[in-house]
DNA sequence: AATGAATGAGAGTTCATTCAT
DNA sequence: TATGAATGAACTCTCATTCAT
């Protein structure tokens, strides 16, 4: 798991320096309304030192997404491993999924935009994601955890309510108001939506849950 | 309810015929590379004439927006008004929110462009579709028909896996591929998705869902 | 010298408002900055109804700058005929081109402009004041009462030093602020400029004037 | 007074080449016909050239206007100053002036145009020359060599005068025939222009002059 | 390895003019 | 006589990309 990290060459921090400038002027400005001498004048070098490492505005972009992607996982992975229990590994890797976005508000900005300029660079963000929460809940489904319902189905409802929620309180903190400031999601949010989830997930129903719930005396 | 329309005016016909034309530009190329040129080729009118009409590229956009909000809402509306009892008329709703974006994928590719296009638009796009589902769920669980959630947190996790399975499945197509062809959302991927809200909606949990789900003696 | 006026007819009326409007929209906005829309609202008309009077944006620009070229002369002759004694018409000539290019400070901003726009209206609208002083110096000469000079010269001279003064007074203000009022001449510029060309045209000189000057014992 | 000219880099002689290319299209077009593509043709430079070194059209505007006015001033100053005596170094000066004009047609022709361009320049550019004209006109005043008048209405009048005649005789050549090529200012009009403004600003008449002009016993 | 001057296609927008009504 | 919807050429300005240094 632990990486040997060699040192850097000058050309790989110069690089490393205009991804991480990327990122932030991507995540301020949109894709389209980031120019190539913002990212290169927040990295401090000159613009065509950019060429020299990337071959396109979208080229970066992808790296940017996946670079963003790697991490978030990275994150939920690194939070869910800890806790005891399905359950509780599955609520560590949705909290850790919101404080990531928390502290990096650039994955929603970006992602969003990836629609029209680098479609697959989108897919492959959410269908990895989504592979981790399928994969968990088919081991829980196996262990009895979770109800009979499609993982695969799951995964992406899951992925939908993350993200949903991530931008209505995340990105646009406690009021709708437009350009309010980045904020975490506030924990009664947090656990009515672990309770949606939870109950989605709990084991117990077969059938179509429809009538299930009115059945239990 | 029916109203009565009068006969369009030249005029009128040349603006509805601009906005036709813009929903489908937007929603192929995207905000940006939908240009005011290819907009106007696209309704078979001058340049000059777009700006008879609309004052801008984004007041278009904006327009755009609120246009396919309320047909969408609209039909959302009207499936569920015909429907028996709660349940089904929750069915019917989600039904028909991903029937309109089948038929209309313009709705999601053009909505998660606006987070930078026009910020205003998309939280009043998600907002009142959220609104909606809102207060269809406090009326149901003042009926006894939904557990104990947030109606606001739960609204918007609706709202989420709306979002995600329509893009999944109705922009993607069955297979991950890029550029695939627009698809309805398959029966069996509906039918999971409807357990899975139904699931977390039912009335009987009164807890978290994290308890009951380990109060498995 | 009296004209009968006929009553207008609804075209000639229709005609003259736009001619109105046209002439506080030039002067107001500039001939680039002024569109046939802005004058034909101005003047309470449709835009097609424009081109049953105007050939072109050119021809109304001519057709103003003719109009307030007759009125300025119409002012100064007037005020001229008035006075007794060939200074004092002098002086009342002058006064009146002050006055009128106070309220009007139209006949500054638009001549000024007339350069690129239309050079023949520029001097006619030039030459015909100029016609005017110089025929007046040409008779005040061979009545002894202007000295030795070329009418024509001193005529352009004149010319130059009203113009010039009108803009600095009359269109500066008192101050060198941009966009400051409009007001008149102040009374006592007024006196030194005419004291200025009353010296300059004063008789008793044939030479140059150069050491006439201080040939005076 | 010499200065030590370093080599231009190449940045600057390119933006050196677009002043001089602004320069002329600016003379021949005025300001609003006179397009970017234009300039940028004329210097042999891409369009976005131009943009590396001015920010807009109305900024290489006002710099080409106070281009020509720090040169128009410098050739007056320099031929004054070579001159032996107050009255001859105003003739100099004046004769520097329509000669700079004759030479660079474009100073009338764009100082013109500034009233709605760019007014700010356009007051500049006469606020600096009459500057000149009405501090000399002081000095001599106190010497004894220029009569009792107002330094800085005078100056005003000698600035009016000099810009009407360089108009018509320098732009108009001649013959006031439209579109007639450019000249110097005939030395029978110039003269008689000097003996114009020699007698107005002539010493010994201490009077309004009208005064004296009726005194003829 | 690094630079930044240079490019030109293409963007959104304006407006004098026409013409069917 | 009067209208205003429609046009399209032309405008100013931006920016991803190249390349000589």
């Amino acid at each position: 798991m632990s990486t040997i990290s060699q040192p850097m060459t000058k050309g790989e921090r110069t690089r490393a320096r205009i991804l991480v400038a990327a990122e932030q002027v991507f995540a301020d400005l949109g894709f389209h309304d980031a120019s190539i001498v913002k990212i290169t004048e927040a990295a401090g070098v000159g613009q065509g030192t950019f060429y020299l490492y990337f071959t396109s505005k979208i080229e970066i972009f992808d790296e940017v997404v996946e670079d963003l992607n790697r991490r978030v996982r990275h994150a939920m992975i690194a939070a869910s491993s800890q806790a005891t229990g399905r359950i509780e590994a599955e609520r560590a890797g949705f909290r850790a999924f919101f404080e990531f976005t928390a502290e990096h508000p650039a994955l929603y900005r970006i992602v969003r935009q990836a629609e029209f300029v680098s479609p697959g660079a989108l897919r492959l963000h959410y269908t990895r994601i989504v592979e981790g929460y399928r994969d968990g809940l088919a081991k829980a489904q196996e262990a009895g955890e979770v109800g009979d319902i499609d993982p695969e189905v799951a995964a992406w409802a899951l992925m939908g309510i993350g993200e949903i929620v991530g931008m209505r309180w995340v990105l646009w903190g406690p009021d709708v108001e437009p350009g309010g400031p980045t904020s975490a999601v506030p924990p009664e949010v947090f656990d009515q939506a672990m309770t949606f989830i939870e109950r989605a997930l709990a084991p117990g129903g077969t059938g179509t849950g429809r009538n299930e719930g009115e059945v239990r005396p």
